[in-house]
RNA sequence: GGGCGAUUAGCUCAGUUGGCUAGAGCGCUUCCCUUACAAGGAAGAAGUCACAGGUUCGAGUCCUGUAUCGCCCACCA
C-alpha cells in the first residue's frame, strides 16, 4: 500500500493547514539569524508595513501580505538568508478615536471624562492610555492570528510594535539627533485644526467634500477716501484678521493704487495694498477662478494657507481672531490696541458661521456688499468629527524636511532612469545614490513630485496615544544646562522667549528631576504616528545600536517594500529620509506597489478601517491557499473580487466567488498528486528511456521554471500564478498525466519523470500555496524519497519551506519535441470535435487517416497510440468498409475520420461542409490580398511571409477537398 | 485645477519591444459519474478590443483628440 491512501479524495484545507503550521513552528522554519548567511550568500529582508491596531485585517491586507510571503518564501528557497520582520503600528489618532467611539457607544466614560480627570490632576491621561492599551492587545493578537492563518512566514520571534520599548528608544534617539542638528524646530504655523475635538490634524486626516457656498464681494474703502477696492471671498468672517489686500502687479489698476492703503471696515485697521502675482486676474471668459475673481484678494495670514504664504513674503502681521473652538475671540492673538479701535464687539463670542452672517449683514447694511454669487467648492472636514477644518495658527513641532539632507537626499536616492532631475552628484559618502527603484516605474513620479513640493512636516499631535515628545521647556534662558548638552544627554534650542530641552533618555531620572526642579514643563503632545513608522525599518532591528548589532548590519537596507499606492508619500518618503539621514543607507532598494481590490460594491479594501470581509472567513470556507492563489492572480490593476455573501461564508453554504478558482486549483493539485504518488511503485533508477510525452513535459517544465523566475524577479505576481496554473492544469494534468496513464505503472523511467515534475511543481507553487504543497511534498518524500532526472536539480530536504528552489537545465527545452506534441494535441482536438458533432459514444473506437501519405503523416502514424489515449481513435491503414464521417484540414494534411457502423446525416454534413467552404474562401481572399501587398512581402519578416504562403496553400487545398466532398454528397 | 490609470466575450479580467485566426476563469449550450479529481473531463456558442482621426505593409498594442469611469495631489478666490 502506498502512502496515498492517507490522502482524502477531496482536499480539506483546515486539517492540513493546522498540521503544516505546527510542523513549521516546531522546526522554527521562519526564524532567521544573521549568522546563518552562507559564505558569499546574500541576505534578503522584507519589513512588513505594520498594520494598524485599530481593527483586524481585511482583504487588502491579505493581498499585500500574501505577496510579501511569496517573495519571502521564494528567496528563502533560493538559499538567501531571509528575514520577514513582522509587527504592528499604534496608529495614534485613529486608534484613540476608535477607542473613544467604542466607549461612547457602550455609554462608558469616554475621553472627555478622562480629560477632566487629567485637568484635575487625577491621572486621566494614564488611565485612558490603559484603555487603549487593552484595545491594542486585543487587535494585535487578532492581526497576528490572521497573518499566521494566512501562512505568512514572518519571523515571529522578532515581532515588534511601534510603541514597544525597543521602537520607543529609536524614536527618542531619532528625535534627539534631528533636534540637535536643527532639523526639528518649534514654529507658529497654520495647521489643520479640528475645532470640535481641538487637535491639529495631519493633511491626510482631512477629507475634502464639495460644499455649496457663496462668493461675497466686499468693498474695502481706500484710506485716503479716494474710492474703494472690491475683494472676493468665500469666508467673510476672516476679514477681521485681514492685514493686507493683494493685487496682481500685471493688473492695470495696480499702478494707480501703488502705495495706497485700505481702511478695513468694522475693524478700522489701516492695511497696505501689496502686489503679488499669486492673485488671479479677473477674466469673464477665463477659468473658474478668474471668472469669480475681482482682482483683489483679502489677505488673512492667520486663517488661510495661501494668505499665510503671502504674509511671509511681505512680512505682514498675523492676527488670529478665533478661539480654538472656532468662535470669534480677541483673546488668541488679536492685539489689544488693534481691537480697541475696532467696532467688532458685536461678533465676539459668535461661532464662525454666525459671525459670517453677522458680518455679511453689516456689509449689506453699510452699502459695502457689492455682489453675492453661489459657488461650489471643496472644503476640508475632519475625518473624526466631520467638523469643517479651520486653518489655525498654533505652536507646533516641525521636521525641516525641506532641508537638503532630508528631501534632497530622498531625490538623490532615486534611480537615474526614474528621476528626471537626475541627481548625478558623486559624493562618495552617498553610495546609495540612484539605488531606489519603483515598480511600476510610474510611481516614481508621485514620489519625486512630492519631494519637489514638500513642506515642513508638523509632527506634534494634541493626543495621548503615541510617543510623547521628549522636550521640556521654560521661559527664559537658563545657562547651567550647557555641560549636560556637552555630555550629549540633552540638546537645547531657543525659540522665541522659550528654552526647549530635548532629553535623550527619558529614563535618565536625575535629569528629569533636575528639569522639574528648575521649573521646566514637559510638552504634553505626542508625535505623529508617521514619525515612528518612518523609523520602522531600523527601529525593529534595534537601532540606534550599531556596534555588534548583526541584525541591523545584515538586513538594513532591506530589499523591498511592498505596499498599496496610497501611502507612497506619507510613509515611504519618511522612511527613506530618516534611514538616509540616520544610517546613511536606504531602508530598502525596491518599492513594489500593487493594485487595490474592491469588494463587489465598489468599496476599496486597502484603505478604510474595518471595511470588508475578514480573511479568516475566506480561509474557513475556501482555504488559505485558495485565497492566496486567487489574490495573487489578480494583481495587475484594481480588481473586483466579487466576494461571496458573508452570511453564506459563515454558514458554510456554497456560493460562487472568485475564491472558487483557488479552491478548485488546490483540489486539482491535491488529486493530481494523489494519482502520481499512487503510481510511483519502482525505485529503479537504472535507465532513462523517455517517450515523446516525457520529453515534452520536461521541456515544458524547464520553460515554466524560467518563466516563474522571470515573473518573480519583476514582481509580476499575476504572471507567476497564472503561468503555474496553466502549466499544472493544462500541460501536466490534461495532457501529460493522461498520456502516461496506460504505461506509467510499468515504466520506472516514466515514474521518475512524473515524480520529478510533481516535485518541481510543488516547489514552484510553494510560495503562493504553502500549505497544500508542503503537505504533498511531505507525502512525496515518503513515497519516493529519491527523485530527479538528468538536467533537473532538486536536492532532498526535510521541509519544503526550507527546500532548495529547483534548477532545470534549459537545454531540456526542445522545440522539435514541443512542436511534435502540439501536432498530437491539435489532431486529437480535431478528432474529438468530429466525434462530438457526430455524437459518437466515448467507448466506441473510430478510425482515422491522414492524407497525403508524406512525412507529416509518418509522424502521425509514429505517435498513433497517443490518439487512442486522447481521442479513442485508431490510425487506420485500411478504412475500407467503414463510413467516412468527417474531415478536417490541419496545415498541409487532411484528417479523415471513419466509423465502422452508424448512419451519416448527409444533409447536416452538407450544411457543415458548405459553411466551412465559405470560411475557407474568405480566408483565401484575405491571404491572397496580403501576399499581393508589396509592402507586406518586402517589409514584413520573412518567416511571416512564408507562414502566410503556407497558410494560403493549405487553405486552398482545404477548399478543394471540401468542394469534392460536397460534390460527393450531392 | 494638476497628474496618473482604466475602457477587450453576459460577468471579472489577461494580452511585456506593433506580427499566426484576440485569450482565461465564471456563466451559458451539448455530451460524459472513463479507476486522481463532478470542486472533474470533452466539445461548442459568444468580442466593431469605448469613439474619431493619424503613423505603418500591418494597430487591442504607438501618436493626437473626444467620451465615460476611477485614483492621487492641490484648492475656503
Amino acid at each position: 500500500m502506498t502512502a496515498t491512501t492517507d490522502l482524502e479524495k477531496t482536499y480539506d484545507p483546515s486539517k492540513v493547514e493546522d498540521e503544516m503550521a505546527a510542523l513549521w513552528g516546531a522546526a522554527g522554519a521562519f526564524h532567521a539569524e544573521p549568522a546563518d548567511s552562507k559564505p558569499g550568500g546574500k541576505p534578503y529582508c522584507i519589513v512588513i508595513p505594520p498594520p494598524n491596531v485599530t481593527a483586524g485585517l481585511h482583504l487588502g491586507h491579505a493581498l499585500n501580505n500574501t505577496l510579501q510571503d511569496i517573495l519571502t518564501r521564494y528567496h528563502r528557497m533560493l538559499g538567501e538568508n531571509t528575514l520577514w520582520m513582522p509587527g504592528t503600528d499604534h496608529a495614534g489618532i485613529a486608534t484613540q478615536t476608535v477607542v473613544d467611539k467604542r466607549l461612547q457607544a457602550e455609554h462608558k466614560p469616554a475621553i472627555q471624562h478622562y480629560k477632566n480627570l487629567e485637568s484635575e490632576g487625577k491621572g486621566g491621561r494614564d488611565l485612558f492610555i490603559k484603555k487603549i492599551q487593552s484595545w491594542k492587545d486585543e487587535y494585535e493578537a487578532q492581526i497576528t492570528n490572521q497573518l499566521k492563518a494566512m501562512g505568512c512566514s514572518c519571523d515571529w520571534s522578532r515581532q515588534r510594535f511601534t510603541m514597544d520599548d525597543i521602537c520607543a528608544r529609536a524614536v527618542r534617539e531619532a528625535f534627539f539627533r534631528l533636534f540637535k542638528d536643527g532639523l526639528i524646530y518649534r514654529g507658529k504655523r497654520l495647521v489643520n485644526w479640528d475645532p470640535a475635538t481641538q487637535t491639529a490634524l495631519a493633511d491626510d486626516e482631512v477629507e475634502m467634500r464639495d460644499i455649496d457656498g457663496f462668493f461675497w464681494y466686499l468693498r474695502y474703502p481706500l484710506a485716503d477716501g479716494s474710492g474703494h477696492v472690491t475683494v472676493a471671498t468665500t469666508r467673510p468672517e476672516t476679514m477681521l484678521g485681514d492685514t493686507a489686500v493683494a493685487v496682481n502687479p500685471k493688473d492695470p489698476r495696480a499702478a494707480e493704487l501703488r502705495g495706497k492703503k485700505v481702511r478695513l471696515p468694522i475693524v478700522n485697521r489701516i492695511i497696505p495694498i501689496v502686489e503679488d502675482d499669486y492673485v488671479v486676474l479677473p477674466d469673464p471668459q477665463g477659468d473658474e477662478k478668474s471668472r469669480y475673481s475681482s482682482g483683489f484678494l483679502k489677505v488673512t495670514p492667520a486663517h488661510d494657507p495661501n494668505d499665510y504664504d503671502i504674509g511671509q513674503r511681505f512680512n505682514l502681521p498675523m492676527i488670529n481672531v478665533m478661539a480654538p473652538d472656532g468662535t470669534i475671540s480677541d483673546q488668541y492673538g488679536w492685539p489689544l490696541e488693534d481691537f480697541a479701535q475696532s467696532d467688532a464687539g458685536f461678533v465676539l463670542g459668535l461661532d464662525r458661521y454666525e459671525a459670517r452672517e453677522a458680518i455679511v449683514d453689516w456689509f449689506r447694511k453699510n452699502g459695502l456688499l457689492e455682489d453675492v454669487k453661489p459657488y461650489r467648492h471643496a472644503v476640508g472636514h475632519s475625518y473624526r468629527s466631520h467638523a469643517t477644518i479651520e486653518p489655525y495658527l498654533s505652536d507646533q513641532w516641525y521636521v525641516k524636511v525641506t532641508d537638503d539632507r532630508l528631501s534632497g537626499a530622498a531625490l538623490r536616492a532615486m534611480s537615474g532612469d526614474q528621476s528626471s532631475s537626475a541627481a548625478t552628484g558623486h559624493d562618495s559618502n552617498e553610495n546609495w545614490q540612484g539605488q531606489l527603484r519603483f515598480t511600476p516605474a510610474r510611481y516614481a513620479n508621485t514620489f519625486r513630485g512630492w519631494h519637489e513640493n514638500i513642506r515642513d512636516w508638523c509632527i506634534s499631535r494634541q493626543l495621548w496615544w503615541g510617543h510623547r515628545i521628549p522636550v521640556w521647556s521654560i521661559e527664559g534662558k537658563p545657562s547651567k544646562l550647557d555641560p549636560l548638552a556637552r555630555e550629549g544627554r540633552i540638546a537645547i534650542q531657543q525659540f522665541g522667549k522659550f528654552c526647549y530641552v530635548c532629553v535623550r533618555d527619558e529614563s535618565d531620572k536625575d535629569l528629569v528631576q533636575l528639569l522639574d526642579r528648575l521649573g521646566f514643563v514637559r510638552d504634553p503632545d505626542v508625535l505623529d504616528t508617521w514619525f515612528s513608522s518612518g523609523l520602522w525599518p531600523i527601529s525593529t532591528m534595534g537601532w540606534p545600536d550599531e556596534e555588534g548589532n548583526d541584525v541591523l548590519q545584515t538586513w538594513n537596507p532591506s530589499n523591498v517594500l511592498c505596499t498599496a499606492r496610497e501611502i507612497i508619500t506619507l510613509w515611504v518618503s519618511r522612511m527613506v529620509m530618516f534611514n538616509l539621514y540616520l544610517r546613511n543607507c536606504l531602508p530598502f532598494t525596491d518599492v513594489f506597489i500593487h493594485a487595490m481590490i474592491q469588494d463587489g460594491q465598489g468599496r476599496k479594501m486597502s484603505k478604510s478601517l474595518g471595511n470588508g470581509v475578514d480573511p479568516l472567513d475566506i480561509i474557513h470556507s475556501h482555504g488559505a491557499d485558495a485565497m492566496r492563489f486567487t489574490l495573487t492572480s489578480m494583481t495587475t490593476q484594481t480588481q473586483d473580487v466579487r466576494l461571496p455573501v458573508k452570511e453564506n461564508l459563515q454558514s458554510g453554504r456554497n456560493t460562487s466567488s472568485k475564491f472558487d478558482i483557488g479552491r478548485n486549483f488546490a483540489n486539482k493539485l491535491w488529486n493530481a498528486a494523489r494519482f502520481a504518488m499512487g503510481n510511483l511503485t519502482s525505485d529503479d533508477t537504472s535507465q532513462e528511456n523517455y517517450e515523446l510525452a516525457d520529453r515534452w513535459i520536461l521541456s515544458r517544465l524547464a520553460t515554466i521554471l524560467r518563466d516563474t523566475n522571470e515573473a518573480l524577479a519583476r514582481y509580476e505576481f499575476s504572471q507567476y500564478a497564472q503561468g503555474l496554473y496553466d502549466f499544472f492544469w493544462r500541460d501536466f494534468c490534461d495532457w501529460y498525466i493522461e498520456a502516461v496513464k496506460p504505461t506509467v505503472r510499468d515504466n520506472p523511467s516514466q515514474q521518475r519523470v512524473l515524480a520529478t515534475c510533481l516535485d518541481v511543481a510543488l516547489r514552484l507553487m510553494h510560495p503562493e500555496m504553502p500549505f497544500v504543497t508542503e503537505k504533498l511534498w511531505q507525502q512525496l518524500n515518503e513515497v519516493a524519497p529519491r527523485r530527479g532526472v538528468g538536467g533537473v536539480s532538486i536536492p532532498a530536504g526535510e521541509l519544503l519551506v526550507r527546500a532548495a528552489w529547483p534548477k532545470v537545465d534549459y537545454s531540456l527545452i526542445n522545440k522539435q519535441v514541443e512542436s511534435d506534441f502540439v501536432t498530437i494535441q491539435t489532431w486529437s482536438a480535431a478528432i474529438r470535435e468530429i466525434r462530438q458533432s457526430h455524437q459518437i459514444p466515448p467507448r466506441e473506437t473510430i478510425q482515422f487517416i491522414s492524407e497525403p501519405d508524406d512525412d507529416k503523416t509518418g509522424k502521425i502514424k509514429q505517435h498513433a497510440r497517443y490518439f487512442e489515449i486522447f481521442a479513442n481513435a485508431a490510425f487506420s491503414n485500411d478504412a475500407s468498409g467503414a463510413t467516412r464521417i468527417g474531415t478536417a484540414q490541419i496545415e498541409t494534411q487532411t484528417l479523415v475520420v471513419f466509423r465502422q457502423v452508424g448512419d451519416v446525416d448527409h444533409e447536416a454534413e452538407h450544411d457543415r461542409l458548405t459553411k466551412r467552404l465559405d470560411e475557407a474562401r474568405k480566408s483565401i481572399a484575405t491571404l491572397r490580398g496580403r501576399l499581393n501587398n508589396k509592402g507586406y512581402t518586402e517589409k514584413a519578416p520573412a518567416h511571416l511571409v512564408q507562414q502566410t504562403r503556407d497558410q494560403l496553400a493549405s487553405t486552398e487545398k482545404e477548399a478543394d477537398a471540401l468542394q469534392s466532398q460536397i460534390a460527393a454528397i450531392e
